[in-house]
DNA sequence: TTGAAAGCGCTAACAG
DNA sequence: CTGTTAGCGCTTTCAA
C-alpha cells in the first residue's frame, strides 16, 4: 500500500490534521513536532497525494495545453517554454495536439475539464469557440497564446502579426520587389489574416497594386507549401519574392525554387515568419520575422497562473513586437 | 458550484449509485432509468471528477513522459506519437523536459508520483537510475523508449542501435570511403555507445583501423557539432566522410563543411541518425538511419497501457530495426 | 499547539 | 433493478 498521511501521524505519534499542518506550512507547529514529522515522511519516502489534496478544493496543478501539433516546431518550441515557466511555479502540463480538428479540440476539453485542470492554455487554430465559451463560463481559466479571439474576452499574448506582416512586405519592397507573392495558412485564422493584411497595407504605401499580386491559402506544411510555389513560380509572371505565413510553407518555396534551378535569394527572395529553429537550418538560412517565443510561453504561464491564484482582477492582452531576422533568403531582384 | 453526482441524482430522482453505475456501466440498470440519467448530465453538462474517482482507487488516466528536450525535433516527435495513441486510449500526457539534468528529473518524478500518474514512460538520458528503481519498488509502471536500462527489466521500445550504426558504417564503406570520423552524443548513453559500436564492427569487418578515425563525444546541438565537424576538416588528416550519432549533430557538420566551402557531398559525406524532419530540409538532404519515431511512440503507450491495465504477466523489450534513409548527403570519395 | 470530525465527489460492496 | 453506506487521502473548522 501507498505511505498516507495516516501512516506518518501514527509513526508520528500525532494526528493527521497535524501532519497536514506540517505539510502545508499552515497553523502553528512546534518546531519539535515539524522537525520529527518531517524526518519521518522523509524516511517513509511520503508523497502526498495531490489527488486527494485536489478533491477538497484545492490546485491539481496542471494546466492543459491546446496546440495544433506538437511535432511542428513553433508549437514545440512555445510548449517547452510553457512547461518550463510551469515547472518555476509548481504547475504540470498537458499536451494536447488537435491537429485543428474542432472535434479533437472537443474531446481534449472534456478530458481536462474531468481532470479538473486549474486552467487551459490554447494555441490551437479553428477553435470551436462555443466550447471555450463554455469554459469561461464555467469558470475554468483561459488564456491564449499566438492568437487572439476578441470576443472571449480572456487573457492573451501574442504578437502584433500586422506589423509583422508588413515587416516582411517593407524588408521586400525597400530591396526593390514589386512583384510580392504571398503563401499564407488559413485565412480563418486572425494571425494569418493579419498578416497579409499587414503585408497588403506596405504593398499599398508603396504604390504598388495589391490586388495584382498572387495570394494563396494553404495546409501549413512543406509540402503544400512547395506545391503552390511551383505553381507560383512557373506562371507567366512569376514573382521575385515570395512572403510565406510560417517557415514550414517559406521551406516548400525554397524547395519549390530549388527544383526548377532558381538560386536563392538571386532568382527569388523568399521571408518566413516565425523563426524557428528551421530558419537557421535550410540553406540558405530564412530571413523570416521572428516571434519572441521563449517570453511568449513564459507569459501566458504567468497569467494563467495569476488568473488561478485568484491573483488577477482584469483580464489583459499583451501584445509583443515581432522583429525581422534578416538572413541570406532575400536580396534585391535581378529581374525588373 | 460544479455539478457532482449528487446533482444529478437529484435530478434523476435516483440515487448517486444508480448514477454512477450508468456512468461506468457497471451493474444492470434498467434501460429508462439510464436513458433518464443520460439525459439529465447531457442537460447539466455533467463532467465526472476523475479527482474523485480516482481517489476511490481507480485510474488516473494520465501518464507522464520523461524527454530530455521538447524543442528538439526528435523528442517532439516522439511525443507526439505517444500523446496521440494515449488519447486513442484514453490517457493524457504530461510532459517534462528534463535537459538530461538528473536533479529537473527527480523533481519531475516526485511531481510525477504525487499526481498519481498511472505510469511513467522515460526517453530521458542519463537518468538517475536509483529514482527509476525506486518507482519499481513502488510499482509504478515505468517503460522505456528510444533506450533500454538492461538492470532495470522494465518494458522497453528501442531499435537496434549496434544495426544502426553498422549500417551507416557500411553504406560509407560501400562508397569507398575509408576515413570516416564520428561525431557522438554523450556515450554515457547506451544508444550513442551500441551506434559507435556498429561503426567500429563495420570498419573492422572492412580491415579499417578504427583506433586511427577521428572519433569526439560532443553535446547534442547544431552549434557543437558543428564546432567539432570543424576541427576535424580543419586537421591534418581530414575525414573523407562523418557519421554523426544524430541529425542535429549531421547538420552541424553539414554546416561546418560549408563554412570551409566544401561541397557535400563531394569534398564531404555525411551521415546522420534519427530521420526527424529536420534530415529532409537542410541542404542537400541528409542520408540518415531512421528510427521508426511513430511506430516506437504507439508502441511504448501499448506496453505502458497493459501494464496499468494489469494485462501483463511478463516485461517485454522490444527491439524495431532501424532502416538507412540514403539521400545526398552521401556520395564516393573524391580524394583517395 | 494539537486533535476530532465533517466533508470533498465518487466507487463498491451489501441489502433490499 | 436500486439505494445505503463505508471508505479513498487530505483539508479545515472548531474545541480542547
Amino acid at each position: 500500500m501507498k505511505t498516507t498521511i495516516y501512516d506518518i501521524a501514527k509513526a508520528a505519534g500525532v494526528s493527521i490534521a497535524t501532519v497536514s499542518k506540517v505539510i502545508n506550512g499552515t497553523g502553528r507547529i512546534s518546531t519539535e513536532t515539524r522537525e520529527r514529522v518531517n524526518e519521518i515522511m522523509q524516511e517513509l519516502d511520503y508523497q502526498p497525494s495531490v489527488v486527494a489534496s485536489a478533491l477538497t478544493g484545492k490546485s491539481t496543478f496542471t494546466i492543459g495545453l491546446l496546440i495544433p501539433d506538437l511535432a511542428n516546431p513553433l508549437y514545440a518550441e512555445i510548449a517547452r517554454s510553457v512547461e518550463d515557466r510551469g515547472r518555476e511555479l509548481g504547475f504540470n502540463l498537458v499536451m494536447c495536439s488537435t491537429d485543428n480538428n474542432p472535434r479533437r479540440e472537443g474531446d481534449y476539453i472534456t478530458f481536462l475539464k474531468q481532470k479538473r485542470v486549474d486552467g487551459i492554455i490554447i494555441s490551437t487554430g479553428v477553435s470551436n469557440e462555443i466550447g471555450l465559451k463554455n469554459l469561461a463560463k464555467q469558470k475554468i481559466p483561459v488564456a491564449l497564446v499566438t492568437r487572439d479571439i476578441p470576443s472571449l474576452g480572456a487573457d492573451s499574448v501574442k504578437i502584433d502579426d500586422f506589423l509583422g506582416g508588413y515587416q516582411a512586405a517593407s524588408h521586400l519592397i525597400g530591396l526593390g520587389h514589386r512583384h510580392i507573392a504571398v503563401i499564407t495558412e488559413d485565412l480563418n485564422l486572425n494571425s494569418s489574416k493579419e498578416r497579409v493584411r499587414g503585408y497588403r497595407y506596405a504593398l499599398e504605401e508603396a504604390g504598388i497594386d495589391g490586388d495584382k499580386q498572387f495570394c494563396v491559402e494553404s495546409v501549413s506544411s512543406v509540402e503544400e507549401g512547395k506545391r503552390h510555389a511551383l505553381e507560383m513560380l512557373r506562371s507567366e509572371d512569376s514573382p521575385t519574392a515570395i512572403f510565406a505565413s510560417n517557415d514550414l510553407l517559406a521551406i516548400g518555396a525554397v524547395q519549390a525554387a530549388k527544383e526548377l534551378r532558381l538560386t536563392i535569394p538571386w532568382d527569388l527572395s523568399v521571408i518566413g515568419f516565425d523563426n524557428t529553429l528551421l530558419a537557421g537550418i535550410v540553406d540558405p538560412p530564412l530571413t523570416t520575422v521572428a516571434q519572441p517565443i521563449a517570453q511568449m510561453g513564459r507569459q501566458v504561464m504567468d497569467l494563467i497562473i495569476q488568473e488561478v491564484r485568484g491573483q488577477k482582477q482584469t483580464k489583459q492582452r499583451i501584445v509583443l513586437m515581432p522583429e525581422l531576422i534578416v538572413r541570406q533568403s532575400t536580396t534585391f531582384p535581378r529581374k525588373v
